[in-house]
DNA sequence: TTCTCGAGCAAGCAC
DNA sequence: TGCTCGAGAA
């Protein structure tokens, strides 16, 4: 019945078979963790756990697909072969928000939250934060105050990494560190704000899941629905995860977790390695399990990452082996006259694989940043090369997007004092202030049932000018749910008052129309439009064609990704563009040692994601205004992370500007022009 | 009060 | 580049 484990090696099956309560995995990149997690989980399955007790966790929306997928058909085999039943059941998966969001609805009411409470993106976080800050006259006083931004940043790392707000000021924004009063009292009123509008933004879905948690009542009945906790990538835990696993965890101690800290990069939302190297501080009994194989890439490969990893100051912890016998080539380093020629030079490059053999979704094109794609985006369109993006936000960030989840949300919540704000505004001779005035007489922060701040609208509607009240009647009329509607034909009259407006605020509608039909068809099987909202905050899809379902299997396309979303995943072939002081490490980072360590991580998780090819691209050049018709330009450095020792792991190809074959030594005038761009430096 | 336009500035990765 | 903020017109 566990055919399986003859799949893995003896490491990985001493891990899947682990016999205690809690067990650490600790493995480097590429050596089956995510195999081996998976084989536990079907392990724990076997041995008699029911699948809807085991829940596995991890930190981005695409690696819990990934979990989902690889469990179910590990599942799926190992019922085959001794005709089992499939056990019933699904296992529960995700992320922690997605999680923390799921029990925060089921048990809304004993949490003190209203039941249609709104999830608020990074976005309109920051908006709630700027309405306070508005409100405390922070802005008048004529000094350097920290942005919305910035004080979201503040605040959030101040909660997820549990520490005081004084430290975490004097870390990420030292020059504010004389007005922390006057930041700590915008945080205090932030968090009264949300609670008294039922809202909830991400670091809350923590926040109430801990306290869920730890509540003396409803504590024990969540700890014990869940038998067996897995958590990936445990690098990426912050303070408050662990706490919230540590409340879970009080009276059921099963727990595994899988991680190496050579990958942690996402110090930025408060996550530290330390979690994982100390993690007998919070839980005292965890035993441990090493792996030390590759099974992904070729020795060539790997000797890139072990020399990064060389480099590093205090080393990584992990040197990665491959399997022997395997002949490869040498990963290429391709230095490229502009960011044009990186362009060309892809996606000849593609193609090229394309013909031996390797299909494009066998092919991933990392950046670190998820702008900077969009030169090469624009050439695969032109040269009808199909491809997927991942990582970035843009179609949530879409305001018609954003407008039609406001809706949502409002249905449910008429308290949700930032929908409001936003969708009165899409009315004609409605600005700011009037959107204000109304919003005063609603009394969304009223005492009493969230139904009675509707009753008060037929006041609101006198402080908006007279030609836009009949529209907003019509919206706030749909707002209404009828006795007995269903969600999906309310969704329909919901967007139906929208689609005038929409109409009327932006240009080419009719692409937005299309969007809105495809959010509202969404909302049919939901049992609330507060969870259609929530859930397209918490997994906003990548594009409208998303929302279509998965394209047919038949179908190939080039994968594009923010390295950040590729952790966890590999391909036949990795081109990793812009490797260039300022692009990678990112210049932003430079400010701290931290920050450029993190970096080097990042380029490490790059290069560690390959199988077979691996393609190092580095523009020469880069263009201030890469689609402008000027020519001002900057010279760009290789990365620092190419050290002598890291190049020599590749081989040296240079493109010139005007000719994409390889092996073309790079032309006069681009090196004169480097020579003299030290000089200004 | 809203809307439009130009100057100045910040810019990312993620749930 | 593209967004935010302030100045000026409708």
């Amino acid at each position: 019945m566990f055919a399986d484990l003859d799949r893995l090696n003896e490491e990985q099956r001493a891990a899947a078979t682990f016999d205690g309560d809690q067990l650490r995995i600790l493995a480097g990149a590429g050596t089956g963790k995510t195999t081996a997690l998976t084989a536990r989980v079907a392990w724990l399955i076997g041995s008699g756990i029911p699948p809807e007790r085991v829940m596995a966790l991890t930190f981005t929306r695409r690696a819990a697909r990934e979990m989902s997928h690889r469990i179910e058909s590990r599942l799926a085999d190992s019922a085959k072969p001794t005709a089992r039943r499939r056990p019933q059941g699904r296992v529960v998966a995700g992320t922690f928000h997605s999680i923390a969001h799921r029990t925060l609805r089921r048990h809304a009411v004993a949490l003190g939250l209203p039941e249609g409470f709104s999830v608020l993106d990074a976005g309109d976080a920051a908006d709630v934060i700027d309405l306070v800050r508005e409100e405390q006259g922070a802005a008048a006083t004529g000094r350097r105050f920290p942005k919305k931004g910035t004080l979201l940043d503040l605040y959030s790392r101040s909660v997820n990494m549990q520490q005081p707000l004084s430290l975490v000021v004097n870390e990420v924004a030292p020059w504010c560190a004389d007005q922390l009063e006057q930041v700590a009292s915008i945080c205090r009123s932030y968090v009264n704000r949300k609670r008294l509008l039922g809202l909830v933004d991400f670091d809350d879905l923590l926040l109430y899941w801990r306290a869920a948690a730890a509540d003396e009542r409803l504590g024990p009945q969540l700890a014990s629905d869940v038998a067996h906790i897995c958590v990936d990538e445990y690098q990426d835990v912050n303070a408050l995860q662990v706490d919230v696993l540590r409340a879970l965890r009080t009276t059921d101690p099963r727990l595994t977790v899988v991680g190496d800290d050579s990958q942690a990069v996402y110090g930025f939302r408060g996550a530290s390695p330390r979690h994982l190297l100390d993690i007998g501080s919070a839980f005292p009994a965890m035993s441990t399990i090493l792996l030390g194989h590759n099974y992904r890439s070729n020795q060539p490969i790997l000797d890139v990452a072990n020399a990064l990893s060389e480099d590093a100051p205090e080393g990584f912890t992990t040197r990665l082996r491959a399997e022997p016998g395997s002949n490869a080539e040498r990963p290429r380093l391709v230095r490229c006259a502009d960011e044009d020629a990186q362009v060309d030079a892809v996606c000849e490059q593609v193609l090229a694989h394309r013909e031996e053999g390797i299909a494009l979704r066998e092919q991933a094109v990392l950046v670190r940043a998820a702008h900077h794609s969009d030169l090469l985006e624009l050439e695969l369109s032109v040269r009808r090369i199909p491809y997927v993006k991942y990582g970035g936000l843009r179609f949530l960030e879409a305001a018609h997007v954003k407008d039609i989840i406001c809706l949502f949300r409002l249905a449910d919540n008429p308290r949700d004092e930032l929908a409001w704000f936003r969708l009165l505004q899409l009315l004609d001779g409605v600005g700011p202030v009037r959107a204000r005035r109304a919003i005063a007489v609603l009394g969304v922060d009223q005492p009493g049932s969230p139904a009675e701040v509707l009753m008060r609208w037929r006041l609101a509607v006198e402080e908006l000018p007279s030609a836009s009240r009949r529209t907003a009647d019509l919206f706030v009329e749909a707002l209404r749910r009828a006795d007995g509607e269903s969600v999906g034909s309310h969704s329909e009259r919901l967007r139906d008052a929208l689609e005038p407006l929409i109409i009327a605020a932006y240009d080419n509608a009719d692409a937005r129309l299309a969007d809105l039909a495809a959010l509202t068809s969404a909302a049919h099987n939901a049992t609330r439009l507060s969870d259609v909202a929530a859930d397209l905050t918490l997994e906003p899809p990548n594009s409208t064609g998303d929302l279509a379902g998965p394209p047919s299997i038949d179908e190939d396309w080039l994968v594009i990704s923010t390295v950040h979303s590729a952790k966890g995943l590999e391909w036949d072939v990795v081109h990793l563009l812009n490797a260039a002081d300022g692009n990678f490490p990112s210049d932003m980072a430079l400010t701290s040692k931290e920050g450029l360590e993190e970096e080097r991580r990042l380029f490490y998780v790059a290069v560690t994601r390959p199988r077979r090819h691996l393609h190092v691209y580095v523009p020469l050049r880069f263009h201030y205004r890469p689609r402008g018709r000027d020519d001002d330009h900057t010279m760009g450095q290789p990365s620092r992370f190419l050290s002598d020792d890291v190049a020599g792991c590749f081989d040296a190809v240079h493109l010139s500007r005007h000719d994409t074959r390889p092996d073309i030594a790079i032309d006069a005038g681009i090196r004169v022009e480097m020579e003299l761009d030290a000089l200004w430096r």
